[in-house]
Formats: C-alpha cells, structure tokens, sequence
RNA sequence: GGCUGGGUAGCAAAGCGGUUAUGCAGGGGCCUGCAAAGCCUUAUAGACCGGUUCGACUCCGGUCCCAGCCUCCA
C-alpha cells in the first residue's frame, strides 16, 4: 500500500487513484533562461524516482512535467544577451534534456511549453472572468481576484488577512487588491506577444499550469508536486485558477520536494549561491550526484558539499563492488528473489512515502549478503548480484556494468594500467616487492588503485 | 508579526514507545609478501527542562536554537 505524505492535509494518506487504470501527475518543470542547478536536479530525480515507483503500483501514469518558455526573465535574458527568444530557450531546453540523460532520468510522458498552450489559457481566463472571479484592469491587465476564492490559502497554510499584514506584496497601477495576481499582461513594445480577446500581450507565470495540466490530465488528477518553494503562491494560485474555473477539485495529492542547501542556506538564483549541474559533472558522474540526491528523504533538507559528495561516491562504489564479476539468469535470481525478503523490504521502503535511504540502506544488506555468499556458494552470490541490480533500477541505479562504473576517468588507458600491473606481477614473481609497490604507489597517485583477488590483480579508479 | 519544518553518534542519514538502522570515517581481528577489496568485531547518539509510562530518541507541555515560506525562485 503505497503511502504519500500530502502537503495539502499535512499528513501521510494513502494513495488511491482517481482512476486505477490512469494515474496522472504533473511535475512544475523548469523555466529555461539559464543551466539547471542542483535544486532542479532534486526535483528531477526525486520525480523520476516517484514515476518509476507508480509504474510499478499502475498500468498506466501520465508524467507531465512542463517547459516555462516564456516570462520576464527569459525576455531579459534574451535582450541581455541579444539572442533571439526562441534561440535561447531552445539552447536551454537541450541542456536540460543533456542533463537529465547524466542523472539517469527517464523523460516525462508529456513536456508541453507555455507558449504552445496560450489558446487553452485564454478558455480559462475567460471563464474566469464569465465567473467575476477575474477582472480587466485600467492597465489592461487580467488579474485574478483573490478574496473571490473562498479557499485561498489552503495549501500554504495562509489567510490572505495575514498576508495583507505582511505587505511585502507588490502594488500595481491596475490591481484592486494587492494580493490580486495576473493572469494576462499588456505587452511592452518589443516584447514577444500574443493577440487575444484583452489586447495583444503574454501570460501570467501560473496560467500556464492550470492550463497545461487541465489539457494533459483533466480538470481533477491525481498528484501535482514540484519544489518547495513553489507551494506559494505559484501552487496556491493553480488551485485558485483551476478550481475558480472548474468548479471542481483540482488535485488530489501536492508533493513538495526540500530544498538543496549550501552551509544550510537554501541554494538559490537570488542569493547566488548554486551550483549547476553541469558545474558539478565536471568533477562527479551522474550516477553519485543521483545518489547524493537519494541519500536523504525529499522533504528534508540536502546540504550540498564536496564532502557529502565524496561519501556518495564511496557508498556506491561500495555498492557496485558488490555487483563486480557476477551475473545470473533471469530464472536464477528469480528464484532467490523469492527466498530473501530484499524486494519486499524495497517496496515497503518506497511505499512508505519515497524512503529512499531506506531503500538505500536495504541495498547495502543485499550487498553485505552477496559479499559474505561469494566464497561459499557462488551461483546464489551472482543471482543476489542480479537482484540487487533489479532493486537499483527502482531507484535509477545500478545499471552500469560495474568495471564501467568503477574504472571511469583513469587518465591513463587501460592498455597502458594493463602494463604496469603486468610490470608489477613480474616483479612480485621475483620476489622484488620494492619494485612492486613503487609500481603500485605510482599508480595511486594517479588514483588508480590495485586489488589482487584469488590470484587476479583487478584495478578500479578510487 | 503570521505560517511551515527541523534539532540523532566524528560526518551523512532513517525507522521505532522496550530488540543491530545504513553508509563514510575510527579501533581490534581474519585474509594479504605488504596493501586494497571483502569478512568478523567494536566504540561514539538523540538540543535543554519537565510530564505521561513498568519503560521514551520515539508521545505530551515548555525553553533555546536553526532553516524555509509570507517577493521571482525547484
């Protein structure tokens, strides 16, 4: 029984489908001006990892993760560097996809843009103001009028009272009430624009999703997530918009991904202080920074430190030790999949809310297991190397061949490390173990690291 | 000011009212020419103060501290 803790309950509920044939989830994507940084990586793989676990629970779930292709900071970005709009974000979406293809992410079911769902924007802005729930502004703006939603604030916990109180919210020409929030503007000149029933210009940041997720999934689906930082008022306001228009509920579970922290400061635009994800490819595979990311529960805070890093690295080169040199049938591994509790265990851990550092620690058992088996009964050690590979892919990894994981970014070839550990077992035949261990210690400082096994010297990158 | 979370051993990070989390790092041992890897073993916890309980890291109350949201942000 699969369990999701809800931001909008504050709890953790039980999942039960809308529709157990269909689930549907749609995932806040990025908005393409620049790299993706290590917070977006997190809700990428987080999401990955709750796709992947629903496919196992559903026959069929839609992901659908939109492109924000247009706002200000595109235009702004695009004017900074004299690119044409559509250029950059084209340019940006690819590195994204780039991206996701290092952190081992599978693609969404559905990656709809902003700008390919104005028609759909404009029925539900038009709706809304059918409904008086939206008005025209003596600016020309659409704005959306809080205080006719009788339940705004009930994802964020907030009453608009307070927030009035707060008055950090900005006050426009056009409004009525500051809170108020718009849904389409006037376009500036030179700006890119669309023509529609309120004058030419673009849309709000939150239309887009309302929209989007309404096409692709329904007026009411199962699960709507992103990160934390988009609960208000970007969510706050989806559910305003959609369930103003509809007249039905929108969404049935919000899941919220923590931040990725720097010094236990949230890593953001506005301070600064991130790290993108191609910045931090150059010195760690893909593979660690996703497990990095496992390594806590998604709503808890991850601090993002070289050290923290270096860890991940050893514990999944711990991991694809385990799986070095075996292989099983589908039959064999099958059948001692039946007799260990491993996969259960696995399964339980996702279904309880997406523990991954359970599952994380579950893995690590099965290695210990594969390890203390090797010796004794081989057949069963490289059938528990298949299983613990099956159990890896539920999470994303594991799937390299584990000579491929662990020999990777040796600066030398393997023809010319081959030699030097040829080198270095002539010299230990002759008993010359200074020559040896000076071949050996040459090698560390390359980061090369020997092991002799049972006769066999194997070789991996530290 | 309003609203969320959180404070666990050297570091990271979970579950749990009574039984080993797990990984990295450390100690001892086995293995090894020596190492590495691996195995066995071991130490180090639960911010603070009360309460409930036969028993609390786990429940309740209070105190202190930290982070986040209330403005674009994943």
């Amino acid at each position: 029984m699969l369990k999701i803790y809800n931001s909008l309950s504050k709890r953790k509920e039980k999942f039960h489908p809308i529709s157990a044939e269909k689930v549907g989830i749609y995932v806040c994507g990025m908005t393409v001006y620049d790299y993706c940084h290590m917070g977006h990586a997190r809700v990428l793989v987080m999401f990955d990892v709750i796709t992947r676990h629903l496919r196992r629970h559903f026959p069929q779930v839609q992901y659908v993760r939109n492109i924000t292709d247009i706002d200000d900071k595109i235009i702004q970005r695009a004017i900074e560097n004299n690119e044409d709009i559509y250029a950059l974000t084209e340019r940006f979406i690819e590195a994204m996809h780039e991206d996701e293809r290092a952190l081992g992410i599978l693609p969404p079911d559905a990656e709809p843009r902003a700008t390919q769902a104005i028609e759909q924007m404009f029925y539900m802005i038009k709706s809304l103001l059918e409904k008086g729930i939206a008005y025209q502004g003596n600016n020309g703006d659409v704005y959306y009028s809080v205080r006719k939603f009788k339940n705004y604030g009930k994802l964020s916990g907030k009453n608009i009272d307070d927030l009035e109180a707060g008055a950090r919210v900005n006050i426009e020409v056009g409004k009525k009430d500051p809170l108020d929030f718009v849904l389409w503007k006037m376009a500036k000149a030179g700006e890119p624009s669309w023509e529609s029933p309120w004058g030419e210009g673009r849309p709000g940041w939150h239309i887009e999703c309302s929209a989007m997720s309404g096409t692709h999934l329904g007026k009411h689906f199962d699960i709507h997530g992103g990160g934390m930082d988009l609960a208000f008022p970007h969510h706050e306001n989806e559910i305003a918009q959609s369930e103003g228009a509809n007249d039905c509920a929108f969404v049935n579970t919000w899941m919220h991904v923590g931040f990725v922290n720097i010094n236990d400061e949230k890593m953001s635009k506005s301070l600064g202080n991130f790290f993108t994800i191609r910045t931090v490819l150059k010195n760690y595979d893909g593979e660690t920074l996703r497990y990095f990311i496992l390594s806590s529960h998604y709503r808890s805070p991850l601090n993002f430190s070289a050290e923290n890093l270096d860890s991940a690295k050893s514990s999944l080169t711990r991991l694809y030790t385990a799986t070095r040199g075996l292989s099983a049938s589908e039959s064999a591994m099958q059948e001692v999949a039946q007799r260990f509790d491993f996969e259960t265990r696995m399964m339980a851990a996702l279904n309880d809310d997406f523990n991954t550092p359970i599952a994380l620690s579950i893995l690590f058992e099965l290695a210990k297991t594969i390890n203390s088996t090797r010796e004794k009964d081989a057949s069963k050690a490289n059938a528990l190397g298949q299983l613990l590979k099956k159990l890896g892919s539920f999470i994303g990894i594991l799937q390299l061949d584990a000579d491929d994981f662990l020999k990777q970014g040796a600066t030398l070839s393997t023809e010319q490390i081959e030699a030097k550990i040829a080198q270095r077992n002539s010299a230990r035949d002759n008993k010359d173990f200074s020559t040896a261990d000076k071949i050996r210690d040459e090698l560390s400082e390359m980061s090369i690291i020997l092991e002799d096994n049972s006769g066999v010297t194997t070789w991996r990158l530290k």
